[in-house]
DNA sequence: TAGCATTCCCTGCAGATAAC
DNA sequence: GTTATCTGCAGGGAATGCTA
């Protein structure tokens, strides 16, 4: 009771000094959004430094200028400065095709994983080196490393960075494997298309480039030109591909979510099931038999 | 045997929602 | 209006399996 009585007082005396308790909540949601798009500072970030809640500085990024919030809310909000700016072009996400692209390039040349983790940007984290090939979207400014080392290693000798040449050959066998293709495959102007294909015969994505495969034994054949091949035989392709959706469908019918599965299969935790269902990792063909007999399905029915 | 590739474990962020 | 909690997911470090 006395403290209803005190905050009553409060407001009474707010109103009369023209400072009500409430405000517009228009300044402060401003302030939140710059913080949030143009200085780089995540939500949670904001409501540490500012020593609001997470939902506060949440629901600010959505309010209209003039709906009311508490004043010391809102104060507390715009006392809050910027750390690390970041510009608005740095943190947008953009499509990693391209970026991507270049690694597998470099990758083709003979460099290693450690060597490219240190001079793509990856602030030499192998592991997340790797990841990075399965990755949907990457922010601009990791875009503009891996193009500032692709430019640097493209015309580079693996061995002037330590790699020696047994390393070197592991590494484009890999590639190879993989159809990766080298820098010399790529031009500048097209690397970022999505749509653009790599041109090992000058002539890749027909039928012709098919046969340039064959008749100068360039290895291995490139995914468009098998593609041609086969559309041009009719054939169905013969490799098989793990399908993210496919596992989604068959959680959703049973009522699973991640975590269900990752128990059943024996799995330590769901992350893996989370990458597998993202497209971000592929699952071992240990794992996959096993995610299918737990599913009850045969492997075939997590095919793309 | 070295080191690359994959998986596990942990931490932190964002969205949703119930509770205060 | 604010706080607490849960879920899904991403990223970093470490451990382990695999391969040349």
């Amino acid at each position: 009771m006395l403290r209803r009585r005190q905050r009553q007082k409060r407001v009474r005396y707010q109103h009369s000094v023209g400072q009500p308790p409430k405000m517009p909540a228009g300044e402060a949601a401003r302030h939140v959004r710059w913080l949030h798009d143009q200085c780089g500072m995540s939500l949670a970030h904001i409501a540490r430094a500012s020593g609001t809640s997470p939902s506060t500085t949440r629901r600010l990024m959505h309010v209209t200028d003039d709906e009311p919030m508490y004043r010391h809310v809102a104060e507390k909000i715009l006392r809050t400065r910027p750390e690390e700016p970041m510009s608005l072009e740095q943190s947008a996400h953009v499509d990693p095709i391209g970026s991507q692209r270049r690694a597998q390039a470099l990758v083709a040349l003979g460099f290693t994983g450690p060597v490219l983790a240190v001079e793509l940007g990856f602030n030499g984290h192998v592991p997340n080196f790797w990841r990075f090939f399965q990755a949907t979207v990457i922010n601009a400014t990791r875009r503009d490393r891996i193009a500032a080392g692709y430019t640097k290693l493209q015309y580079a000798d693996p061995a002037d960075f330590g790699v020696d040449n047994q390393r070197a050959a592991r590494l484009r066998n890999i590639a190879k494997e993989r159809a990766w293709a080298p820098p010399s495959c790529w031009d500048s102007d097209t690397i970022d298309d999505p749509e653009a294909i790599p041109e090992w015969t000058g002539a890749c994505g027909t039928p012709r480039g098919r046969y340039i495969h064959e008749r100068d034994k360039i290895r291995p054949v490139c995914k468009p030109c098998a593609r041609a091949a086969r559309e041009a035989a009719g054939q169905e392709p013969a490799t098989r591909v793990f399908s993210p959706d496919a596992l989604a469908a068959l959680l959703a019918n049973r009522g699973w979510l991640a975590p269900d599965l990752s128990a059943r299969m024996g799995l330590a935790g769901p992350d893996s099931v989370y990458r597998w269902l993202s497209g971000k990792a592929l699952p071992s063909q240990v794992s996959w038999d096993l995610m299918a007999s737990t599913l009850g399905v045969t492997i075939e029915d997590l095919e793309a």
